[in-house]
DNA sequence: ATAATTGCAAATTTTTTGCAGGTTC
DNA sequence: GAACCTGCAAAAAATTTGCAATTAT
């Protein structure tokens, strides 16, 4: 049997979303999605790699298309320049303010409830929530504590 | 009685994390309490109006140099500008799409609990965490929906 | 007195824009 | 073939830096 990584179906995707299935949009979401979490000069680094003439400009006015069509999402991060991530099931984020890595974390339904409760409260239309935790990672831990 | 609001006392503040207190940093640390979450920008255009001499440069040099030292806090937004606030308690934003407003709220114990406890099952160090909510505030309800 | 800080101007970095040529549907 | 998209180069915006003059302690 054939062995590959399942892999979304870009073209498909991009065509739902009405916009064109050019190789520039899926050479950015392959590498987007590969990495899990990547700020624009990241994309860029990797991208080039395998498509050498994209411009950062191409990269730049993707992005913000492919946001407004919730093909991506913006992940602030504090201190940082923002990375961008695929749009799936809402999750937290892990992230270690030693080595920069980002994990994601599928929060749990009890979570879920508690903001929305809050949100309603307060007669707040939810529409997103974006939770991020700060911290050492274990390995890093592992690095400084061992000096 | 001499009515007062009260205010902290950023002079003694800035002392006690051994930095001078200028008044330019105490200006910025007032005009930043006054209005909850600003960007550089909204810093800037404050802060001219009680010293308008101060440059912008100064801004930026003081808002690196009061985050490392926990006095004030980014508060990076999806599809906007970084704001910054004084450090305190810690909190989650409501932040409205519409008007761009962020609303401050002292979130639960409980919480805290779930992601304490959530951060210590993957062995993750947790320094900080950060939870914004986005959606529409009551005011731009009644706007849009009153069209 | 001295070490830190400011403000300016210049440099750098990041992001956006306009448009001619090329690509997708 | 029409509308959309790319890549370039230029423009604009945001942030950082070096340094002489000033200020806080």
């Amino acid at each position: 049997m054939h062995q590959r990584e399942k892999m979304t179906d870009y073209v498909a995707l991009l065509k739902e979303k009405g916009l064109k299935a050019t190789f520039q949009r899926t050479n950015i979401l392959e590498v987007v999605e590969k990495h899990g979490h990547m700020s624009v000069e990241d994309i860029y680094t990797e991208v080039i790699k395998v498509h050498p003439s994209l411009s950062l400009a191409t990269i730049y006015k993707n992005i913000i298309l492919m946001q407004e069509h919730a093909i991506v999402r913006e992940v602030p991060i504090s201190g940082k320049k923002s990375k961008y991530e695929l749009v799936k099931a809402d999750h937290l984020h892990f992230i270690c303010t030693g080595c920069g890595s980002v994990e994601d974390y599928a929060f749990p339904e009890s979570a879920e409830q508690q903001l929305l409760s809050l949100a309603e409260e307060r007669h707040f239309m939810l529409e997103r929530e974006q939770i991020n935790l700060y911290g050492m990672c274990q390995t890093c831990q592992k690095t400084v504590f061992s000096l």
